[in-house]
Formats: structure tokens, C-alpha cells, sequence
DNA sequence: ACAATATATAAGAATATTCTTATATTAATG
DNA sequence: CATTAATATAAGAATATTCTTATATATTGT
């Protein structure tokens, strides 16, 4: 059954689909992502880790919240991003499992 | 060990990541595979199911092929494609699971 | 209320992806 | 070898994404 569970998929799904994988599908927010693997960021410290503008990464954690990949809570000041499901990097090692030659060098060719 | 394993993951890494991620976003292609799950099929055939294009058909296969998602093997006049690994399937479920609120239903909201 | 800090949003320029159209390649057949 | 069928490629137009710059909003402290 696994091999057909993807038959008689909508186009409608299939367009909500891709809108899903495309929310992962950039290096800034892979990098996001990865700071935030475990712990909660406030955007200053994103920011720092990060490394691009503070415009840039506020748009590119609103996609990822929107898309439901991270939530947040403001905190007077601040405002604190996590990963909302840690699923998400069975995700992302499925990913590298997949694409990549020698899996623990990280992504691959 | 899990929720760490993204850490200290070079640029040019997650460059290649998102490049990998991206193959798969998109909603023709993901039609491909849905298509392609579990059976071999010629371009041909491809096409008949996918309703567009021949060359847009064409140029999406390719892309798939290039980044190792599809493997194609030509017998005479035809062109047979495959998904080259079924843990595929593993992560467009995966992807299901995290951004679906309903499973069972397909791709969500 | 005003200034300072932290974050978000808007608008458009820069860039990348996708699609369309036309043409090329490859293999089979008469 | 000319023709047909199947698939691939090239070039540019159409479209979508990302980034930059400027400005807006929210919260805290004075």
C-alpha cells in the first residue's frame, strides 16, 4: 500500500503540497531551521546567527510561521521562534538520506 | 543527538539542500511521482497522465532525473522513468504528516 | 509623552523558475 | 535513406520568489 499512497492526489492538493515543500526550500530558511534545532530564538539572536538583514529574516520567519513550520510568542520586546514539530527534522534527515552520498557529511551533490 | 543534527552545517551545505528540497516542489512534479509510485512508465505514459506538454513533461523529468530523484532507462524508441529509491515515499508522507491536519485527506491547508 | 529598542510590513528592483514555441536528436520502419 | 514516432533541448516570454530600502508598529524605560 505504501507505494500507491500517492494516487488519485487532487491537483488542488498537489499545489498545496509543493506550497509546503517550497517553505523548506531555501538555504536561509535551512539555516534558520538549523539554529533552532531544540531550542526556542528570540529574532535578535536569529539574527546574529543567521547573518543577512533584519527585514530578510523577519519575512523568512513569517513564511516559515505562516506555513506552520514554526511558531512564536512575543515576550515583552521580543519575539521567540521554535520549531513547532521536531518531525521536522525526521524530515530533514530523510531529506539528506536521500540526496546525499555520505549521508554524515551533511547535504550532498 | 536528534534535535542537534543540523547544527554547524556549512552554507554551501544548505545551499545544496534547498537546490534538493526545490526538485520536489513543485506541483507537476510531484504529480510525477505520485504517478510514478510503485510502476516504471515511459514518457509516453507519463504524459498521458499528467496532462501538459510534451517538452514541459520533458523538461520537469529531466530535472528529477539530474537531481537523482528519477532514474530512466531507454528501450528502443521509448524512455521508461522510475523512482530510484521508495524512501521517497517515506518523506512525501512525512511531509503529509507534518503539514496536514488531516492525513488521511491528503495534502492541507 | 518621547525616545530607544525590537520586530514587522510595504513596494519595487533583482533574480530565479516555469512555460511556450520551435527545433533537434534518436530509433524504428518501409 | 526518407519518414514517422518518441523524447530532448534551446531560447525567450511569462510568472514567481527573494532581496533591498524605507517606513510602520509594539513595547519598554525616562
Amino acid at each position: 500500500m505504501r507505494a500507491n499512497c500517492m494516487a488519485d492526489v487532487s491537483d488542488e492538493k498537489l499545489d498545496r503540497g509543493a506550497r509546503c515543500i517550497k517553505t523548506l526550500a531555501h538555504p536561509l530558511r535551512l539555516k534558520v531551521l538549523a539554529v533552532l534545532a531544540g531550542r526556542e530564538m528570540s529574532v535578535g539572536e536569529i539574527l546574529d546567527a543567521i547573518g543577512t538583514t533584519q527585514s530578510n529574516v523577519s519575512q523568512h520567519l513569517s513564511q516559515l510561521r505562516d506555513k506552520g513550520v514554526l511558531a512564536s510568542r512575543r515576550e515583552g520586546n521580543q519575539v521567540f521562534y521554535r520549531v513547532r514539530d521536531p518531525k521536522l527534522f525526521d524530515l530533514l534527515a530523510l531529506v539528506r538520506e536521500l540526496f546525499c552520498d555520505r549521508p554524515v557529511d551533511g547535504w550532498a551533490a
